[in-house]
DNA sequence: TATTCAATAT
DNA sequence: TATATTGAAT
């Protein structure tokens, strides 16, 4: 096997991956590292196990794996084990002996997997997978679905079930050099619900970048592998009878219905398992649809919020010149992110300039727009669009506006040398910051906002130039409006556009024009520097886009004083869904606050230990949760850069939840009858300011409040 | 090789 | 439908 066939076997994601062996024979301890390390893995050694338990202690996400031998002079294995089971981290076994009953006891004590020693370098070729497995999704499964099955077996056959069930082994074969071999690359499918990506705080960045989708079940391999859809019975026999005749570095599979802690697992070396059939693109066509066949989509990668503002750094800092796939690839520094990927962004992003330049100005309407036109395209940008939601910014483009509180976002470098000299390329968010949540499925869905225009026109530079619209109520559907009706005619016609001039203009053949000076525009200064002494910069941008905590996360959008009393604060970490209010007599920095975990669907411990932040309005608000943090959490305000009496009384209800119920379904949001229109709008609009600002506010307060 | 365009997959 | 991936042309 090539090198380069090695490191393709190892999905994009999957590279780089940090691996603990742990061995106390040196000689094949080094051996094996430096295969493991030829499939691209980040491989730490220790001779000694209880090293190895206080290199985890130390750090119990930085390996996603460990390999042990199962014989530790040092210590006892079971205790060894423990500690890996409890912190969940996948550990396979390696012995030299061949005997069954070997890899029985390996397995049957919890081990993920089994390696026979001598390790071949083929034998750790979808190693990687065991990383992303989520092994209690997996006995989940085999209680439900192969209990029965095996029972069967073992009465009908008189015998341990040996070798392969599909639900626990996929098959991958490759057409490349016929051979083929089963991996237990459905692992990371087999959660029934769908979440078996779930993203955990420590989650690498490529976890969290590769999404799949929510009913199809994605494949993790490589595309150039094709999964066979099934190994039948008769593969099955056929893989135990070589295994009985000696076949060697089998990854053998047994059954323990009794032993839960028991894994069934089979690999097979490509030498074992050239019976497998590979399929002609017309078979693989018809497993494709076949609904039993469950991998059969790839994962996407995930341009997360944090991710695409290191590329939109990066653009600032090269200019439109030196804006290609390779260099920002360089200049963001994401480990495993390939030029293709960023090409493929680019593109994208072009394509955006493009589209605004061709309309000239584009707004991005306020959320109520949005409630009104349920049917309509500020709605179904929501829905449909993968970018905003696949971005993990938890509400969309196009309605992400807002006459929002500046909260520099703290990757870019609003401060330091270059201050000001960065062009803010986030089509997105050219005016507020959306911090990285880290975590999907944390949207707080509401904006009671104004709309905020951006007006543009070649390059990308043009898109610094923000205009924010103050009461200005509707949204523009960009694609609702007919090319050519430019600018944009908003409905109320309350907003003088900037009629800018928006020629088919090449945007990456043009330098920038920077004509645009209106005192309501904010006109960052744009610096095209050299690629050398762009990249002279990249010790400043890396400072910049290192976060200062990995786990820091923070609410996903800012909102203004006035929008405190509209939108429930809300944010999530990890397990955790926190909620808290300010305090009626909250003043100023320092003050301590009270928040409520309200939710904690899972174990609270996956939380602790990790940092927390909570932007909302004026207030800055971090902490770490405590290692004894259970549903309870006091919070230390850190910073209140405006007047503090605006988060006074920042209530946060669980109407938030009704919201994102009406983002997600607003089918279901009838109360106010079927066809929505205006009148409509001011029925949801008096109810949201009946649930949002209760009585406490005068009619006017509400009308700014809800702005709609 | 790197980049880009455009078709295709998700 | 929008976006990510990929083949193919440059």
């Amino acid at each position: 096997m090539g090198s380069d066939e090695l490191i393709s076997s190892v999905p994009n994601f999957a590279r780089g991956l940090d691996i603990l062996l742990v061995d106390h024979e040196t000689a094949s301890l080094t051996y094996l590292a430096s295969l493991l390390e030829q499939y691209t893995f980040k491989v730490t050694t220790t001779e000694v196990a209880a090293v190895a338990l206080s290199m985890i202690h130390e750090d119990e996400h930085r390996f996603r794996l460990v390999i042990a031998n199962m014989k530790m002079p040092d210590m006892d294995r079971p205790s060894f084990l423990d500690v890996l089971l409890k912190k969940k981290i996948p550990i396979i076994l390696m012995s030299s002996e061949k005997r069954l009953s070997v890899a029985e006891r390996a397995l049957s004590e919890g081990a993920w997997y089994f390696l026979e020693k001598p390790v071949l370098l083929e034998d750790l070729k979808y190693i990687w997978q065991h990383a992303y497995r989520k092994r209690k999704d997996l006995r989940k499964e085999f209680q439900k679905e192969n209990i029965e099955r095996e029972v069967n077996l073992i009465s009908s056959k008189g015998q341990s079930p040996q070798g392969i069930e599909m639900k626990e082994a996929g098959c991958v074969t490759s057409p490349a050099n016929g051979n083929a071999s089963c991996d237990i690359g459905q692992q990371v499918t087999m959660d029934p619900k769908g979440k078996n990506w779930e993203i955990e705080p420590e989650a690498s960045m490529f976890e969290e970048n590769y999404v799949r989708e929510p009913q199809h079940e994605a494949n993790f391999v490589e595309e150039n592998q094709v999964r066979e859809p099934q190994c039948n019975c008769k593969d099955r026999m056929k893989i135990s009878e070589d295994h009985q005749q000696g076949g060697t570095n089998m990854l053998r599979s047994y059954s323990n219905i009794e032993d839960k802690q028991q894994e069934r697992r089979a690999k097979f070396s490509s030498e074992q398992t050239s019976f497998f059939t590979i399929k002609t693109p017309e078979e693989q066509e018809t497993q494709r649809k076949d609904s039993n066949y469950r991998s059969s989509k790839k994962a996407r990668f995930l341009w997360t919020t944090e991710l695409h503002l290191k590329f939109t750094a990066a653009l600032s800092l090269l200019g439109d010149k030196q804006a290609r796939p390779k260099t920002i690839l360089k200049l963001m520094k994401v480990p495993n992110l390939t030029i293709r990927q960023v090409a493929s962004h680019l593109q994208k992003y072009k394509t955006q300039v493009q589209r605004i330049n061709e309309v000239g100005t584009i707004n991005l309407p306020s959320v109520s727009k949005s409630y009104y036109d349920r049917t309509g395209m500020a709605q179904s940008l929501e829905k449909q669009s993968s970018f905003p939601s696949q971005l993990g910014y938890g509400s969309s483009y196009f309605r992400s506006g807002g006459n929002t509180t500046q909260f520099a976002p703290n990757i870019l470098p609003n401060q330091g040398p270059y201050a000001g000299n960065l062009v803010n390329h986030d089509l997105r968010n050219p005016n507020q910051y959306f911090g990285y949540t880290g975590l999907s499925g944390n949207s707080n869905p509401y904006h009671a906002t104004n709309g905020v225009q951006i007006q543009s026109n070649a390059e990308f530079q043009m898109l610094n130039q923000v205009r924010e619209a103050n009461n200005f109520p509707y949204d523009v559907s960009m694609n609702g409006n007919e090319k050519g009706k430019q600018p944009l005619e908003f409905e109320d016609g309350s907003v003088q556009v900037s009629n800018l001039d928006s020629q088919n203009l090449s945007y990456m053949n043009l330098d920038a024009p920077s004509t645009y000076n209106s005192e309501d525009m904010f006109q960052f200064s744009n610096v095209t520097p050299e690629l050398n002494q762009t990249l002279d910069f990249t010790q400043e941008l890396d400072a910049l886009l290192s976060s200062p905590n990995q786990n820091q996360f923070s609410m996903d959008y800012t909102v203004t004083a006035k929008e405190l009393e509209c939108v429930p604060g809300q944010i999530t970490s990890g397990d955790a869904n926190i909620q808290g209010n300010f305090p009626e007599d909250f003043t100023n920095e320092s003050q301590q606050l009270e928040v409520t975990v309200g939710h904690v669907p899972q174990a609270s411990s996956s939380v602790q230990n990790h940092s927390w932040q909570i932007t909302s309005g004026d207030a800055d608000i971090q902490g770490i949760f405590p290692t004894d943090f259970t549903n309870e959490l006091e919070a230390t305000v850190g910073h209140v850069p405006q007047a503090s009496s605006s988060v006074q009384n920042y209530s946060q209800t669980e109407y938030s939840d009704l919201l994102k119920v009406l983002e997600e379904d607003p089918e279901e949001f009838n109360a106010f009858g079927s066809e929505p229109d205006l009148g409509e709008v001011d029925r949801y609009c008096e109810w949201l300011r009946n649930t949002m600002c209760g009585n406490t506010t005068g009619p006017e307060q509400l009308d700014e409040c809800c702005n709609s």
